[in-house]
DNA sequence: CATGAATGAGTTTTCATTCAT
DNA sequence: CATGAATGAAAACTCATTCAT
């Protein structure tokens, strides 16, 4: 449990080693919850050492904050490819997405639920991160409906709504795939493309949503 | 701001205003960071009686999300009529759920974000009301097909996973909404009603869909 | 050592305990060095009751300053009669002030020496206090000038110097006389009496000075 | 701000650079709000440097106090000339402490405040210094006694409260002048040796102080 | 000689919780 | 019933001080 307690180790790598550490209890006990005696023992370090490098429990958390944001959109933006269609771009993306949310259960945990319960210096940070899916999928249904030489005469604010709705159902979905066994990331990324893209409507009737797979 | 400070109430009386006092502060501070003192206080009554009555913090913390979550399983339950086609029950529940968050907003944010925040014995209290809207969800589905002349063939797993989808949008939609201002219920339920049951798919097609009036 | 642990006292003796035990310990150790550990314990009281009732170190000291102050120049104020001559106000009032600070050593110390080591906060308070008696002295001067028959030519600045001076002068006396064995106040007085009045009365007139004895 | 960082100087001047900072630092904050931290940048050196050095924050203050008070004795001494009468001898004396406490405030504040707020190792260092000053205004009141043709039927005990008057309205007039805009170091001395040796000579002989002017 | 890395011990402060009245 | 008085336990944060290199 815990990094193992090596002694002398460069500043850049005790800082990862204590962001691990904060990740983990943030995650597990929320940010009240969580505390610096808890983080700095599971890191292997004295407490001093982490307000030496980290500043403040606040500082901390949004140090956590900012690396699992940039992380997981790093892993959603590297994993969409933009020349390929709407649907398979968000077909990739959403792989990525619950690809890397099951890879890092305490970072996305920290996103998604403990940073949203804390006053503004938090939630902004997640907000921001937030928005840019957001973006990126409201111009992915735009694109699509152009794709569908149809005239985007879908209201914006309607867009804005559905692009929410889309962004929320992969959140839980991903909360709910850490927690129940056996569904895979690739599992719960087809769910929510055919619930998105085809509707349940469309599933009754017997249309589901089908991966058109191109090179790779 | 607090109840009026009125002296000798029947005990059922102050421990609803003892919530009431609880669940503001607990949806809006958090679990750990509202103070017994505060809830007292906004409540009107001395901190030796909130224990008297509610015995803890967190069953006091316990008790807030059992009456929140009986509040909005209700509201649901009495907006949907068993007796009309699986789409227009939907339409009614999302209405009345969207209706009742945009209601209790403190009550909704401590069911939605604080109790999922803090370990088991609050989690677990969530997820019971949870289970019971996606298993209504579910069964909607299930219903659905049926309508549909279509048998099952859905995989159990496969259900579950879009009625959790559902619900995570709904609950997304739900914080959206309480959040951006000129965002009615109505409006709420219609986009997520749109997202899925007709999909993106369909929407690109022009196929949305489309409330069925029946009585009132 | 310490007050006698008595439970259940309403709060203002309470409070007045904590601060005999907060001027203490903050009149021998400095404001820094002491720890409210130390004050709740030599006030038989727990720590957290004295942030109930002081709220912070800060209050805390800054409470302590005003009580001194204000016996200070209360004891002072009472023992001069305003309708004497100026050379025996003069006197009543430094007997007075030798008088109170010998009985309060550690007031008198947190007066002269703690408060005036830490930022503006408490510096500005003793400062206040401090003013109150410079310009009694001052006047006093101004008084005695007029009394000799002499315009009061000696410009404002000076006088402030001189008022200055012999304050100052009282301040050091009354910390060595708390420190030399055997030095009454009644010594110090007369000491500074005839130090500052016969230098005074010699500028303006040219005698040593010598106690009118009055009625009491 | 700090000393120019540069390399490899003899140990002498690193500890005059050090004890330089240690100074205005102890100066300012007071002796424990002083960080050893804030001591080392300032000096441009490394913490570890400063304990090998200086040993510790307690010996550091010590030789600040015994470096602080020599320079100030010196600068007393190196002013007067003890071929002079007594009242020049004084006046001679006081300016040269005005100016020297002038141009150190913050070795002033060392020695005047901060060293006398804190136990014993630090007040005794400050009391030997003042000691000898003391001595030095006891020897020149019984000296202009003799001058005056006068035996020193004066008490001892009084002869050193009246020194001990002197010195003390000496260190607060430092203290204002400090404080007071355009309070120069010739005009405190004359305030102060006006207010004191008119009053002592009167106590002696009747006649106000006048500047002797000699060569310098 | 010089320093980046590291910590034990202590500080102020807060909070859920309980009696005695 | 109701409350003013009181506290044990723990949290965030700081600092003088020391090694290993």
């Amino acid at each position: 449990m815990g990094a193992v307690k090596t002694k002398r180790m460069p500043r850049a790598v005790r800082e990862q080693q204590m962001m691990d550490a904060a990740v983990a209890t943030f995650g597990r006990r929320g940010y009240m919850a969580a505390s610096m005696d808890e983080i700095a023992e599971l890191a292997g370090v004295s407490k001093p050492l982490v307000y030496l490098y980290l500043n403040s429990k606040e500082d901390l958390f949004t140090a956590c904050i900012r690396r699992e944001a940039l992380a997981l959109t790093e892993a959603v933006r590297s994993g969409v490819r933009t020349d390929q269609p709407a649907d398979r771009q968000l077909w990739d993306g959403l792989l990525a997405f619950f690809t890397h949310t099951a890879q890092n259960p305490d970072g996305w945990s920290v996103l998604h639920l403990q940073a949203r319960t804390h006053g503004e210096p938090f939630a902004a940070e997640v907000a921001a991160m937030r928005e840019e899916i957001v973006a990126f999928v409201t111009q992915l249904i735009v694109v699509a409906a152009r794709e569908a030489h149809r005239d985007p005469d879908l209201p914006e604010r309607e867009v804005a709504g559905l692009a929410e709705a889309l962004v929320g159902a992969a959140e839980s979905l991903a909360a709910w795939a850490n927690v129940t066994p056996g569904v895979t990331a690739k599992q719960a990324a087809a769910t929510l493309m055919n619930f998105s893209w085809a509707g349940l409507g469309n599933l009754m009737e017997g249309r589901p949503w089908v991966l058109q797979d191109v090179s790779g």
